[in-house]
RNA sequence: GGGCCUGUGGGGUAGCUUGGCAUCCUUCCAGCUUGGGGUGCUGGUAACCCGAGUUCAAAUCUCGGCAGGCCCA
């Protein structure tokens, strides 16, 4: 893992070495996705599709204009978003009646539209996301993949027939979360967001963070509960099995490409990225070792052993560039490749293949064993996740009094706002919120010296 | 929101104080050589962010814009 110090140089650099995207592009906090990068991206997106699936969410595409009626009808919203929303207000020469706005994320368009298509009880619940691009005027300083002004957004919608039922949905959402970040290899935790830095609308908010070893935490996700907030100016209504009329209550669960950001940070070394294999649009890399005399034997042993791989469903390149093998090692290193197989001279008389994995583990494998390859994937992803699970545990401290620390701390607190925005001010941090899972808390408030009755997350935070 | 710094071939830089031929490394292209951790040699392509001003002359000085970065709220 990066130290601490060198982290955000190392992470500006390294965003462009492995190819991920360009940031040259001339307008802030708009970053141009090079092949490799969205490569990985869209894996990752088909990993969320996969959870949606098996939740029973369907995917939808709303347009990206927003007619600003639509936009006004929530208020905490509307304060929430105004400051960095951008405005379409001409089309050619002519000024538009009603001015249209990019969407900062979805609420206002799909829920003038949900109140169509509910009508009954039997159309709940009505579970859907979308995968689109958003817009937000950033105004502070902006960050390839973790703050963008053109945000790559997984949002998903959710209406239930009441409140305990929009409960249970956030419950599926925190359970789709360990699923989907275990299979990124990357811990996280899960706070309830204090009131005064809840979502623009939201009843409460969940953030899930991780922690990057700069060791400022990363909003990965968020799942909001907006209890009958949105569906009353929205007049999202069902008729009930009694025949009367009511509110639906809603959740939605959000992510964006910052969930790459984290797999670089949590993951990356002085080499280069780290991908966990799931994503990783090359899983093993084949570089052959040529000497003159044998290079024709060397190659087809190449050939024969990519078809093997890729016949076990791997994804395998044969890197045949006129390079020395050493010069390939570092380009496969800076673009986290998992698994590097070499074959040289010495592995065919010994009728053995060399594996290299990206973490350094290297060994020798019988040629007529390749198809270990996939438990060898698997074990180097648990060593991903058990290095990030090592580094967040011994950074998250519990604190009885006010002391400044880096990392993660959990301190006494009794509750009050006043208390709460002390604590931030005073260590120089921002509340992540209250620990999910719950915990008892017997302690004074660090401010106050009150009984304390919950415990704050705070951290320094991108 | 407030303050500070920076912008030179694809990437990284020297030059800027004291205005006058733009330095080096790397990448890239061609060829030979080499090949189990960045092989070596030869040749080649390629740059002063944009606009205005000062000046005989601007990468260099001034102003504005755009972009990037740092620090503080």
């Amino acid at each position: 893992m990066i130290d601490k110090e060198g982290f955000d140089d190392w992470y500006n650099e390294i965003v462009e070495k492995a190819e991920l995207c360009d940031k040259r592009y001339p307008i802030k906090g708009m970053n141009v996705w090079k092949p490799y990068g969205w490569k990985i991206m869209q894996n990752i997106d088909e990993l969320i599709r996969r959870e949606m699936k098996k939740t029973g969410h369907d995917e939808v595409y709303f347009p990206l204009l927003i007619p600003e009626g639509f936009f006004k009808k929530e208020e905490e919203h509307i304060k929430g978003f105004s400051e960095e929303v951008y405005w379409v207000t001409h089309a050619g020469k002519n000024e538009l009646e009603e001015r249209l706005l990019l969407r900062p994320t979805s609420e206002t368009a799909l829920y003038s539209i949900f109140s169509l298509w509910i009508r009954s009880h039997a159309d709940l619940p009505l579970k859907t996301f979308q995968i689109v691009n958003t817009f937000r005027y950033e105004t502070k300083m902006t960050k390839a993949f973790i703050r963008v002004r053109e945000i790559h957004f997984f949002e998903a919608h959710t209406c239930h027939v009441d409140f305990d039922d929009a409960e249970r949905q956030i419950k599926e959402d925190l359970e789709i979360a360990n699923s989907f970040f275990s299979t990124l290899c990357l811990p996280f935790i899960a706070s309830r967001r204090p009131d005064w830095d809840k979502f623009a609308g939201a009843y409460y908010s969940i953030g899930l963070d991780v922690l990057m070893p700069s060791l400022k935490a990363l909003q990965v996700g968020s799942i909001h509960q907006y209890k009958e907030n949105f569906s009353k100016p929205f007049e999202i209504k069902y008729e009930g099995v009694d025949g009367k009329h009511y509110y639906c209550h809603q959740t939605t669960y959000g992510m964006s490409e910052r969930v790459l950001g984290a797999i670089i940070g949590v993951h990356g070394d002085e080499r280069g990225i780290k991908l966990p294999s799931s994503i990783a649009p090359i899983q093993v890399v084949i570089v052959p070792i040529i000497f003159k005399e044998h290079e024709e034997k060397i190659m087809e042993e190449c050939k024969k052993v990519k078809e093997e791989i890729e016949a076990l469903g791997i994804s395998c390149v044969l890197d045949d560039r006129d390079k020395t093998p050493g010069s390939k090692f570092y380009d496969w290193e800076i673009k986290g490749v998992p698994l590097r197989v070499e074959i040289g001279p010495k592995d065919i008389e010994k009728n053995v293949i060399t594996l290299v994995a990206r973490d350094g583990i290297k060994k020798q494998i019988d040629r007529a064993e390749i198809e270990k390859i996939g438990e060898e994937l698997k074990e180097y992803d648990k060593r991903l996740y058990d290095n990030a699970k090592k580094f967040l545990e011994e950074n998250i401290f519990i604190i009885k009094k006010l002391e400044r620390k880096d990392g993660i701390l959990e301190a006494p607190w009794c509750g009050d706002e006043k208390c709460g925005k002390e604590m931030e001010e005073k260590l120089e941090m921002k509340s992540l919120g209250i620990p999910l899972e719950e915990r008892e808390c017997n302690e004074n408030c660090i401010i106050c010296g009150r009984k304390g009755s919950k415990w704050l997350r705070l951290a320094k935070s991108y």
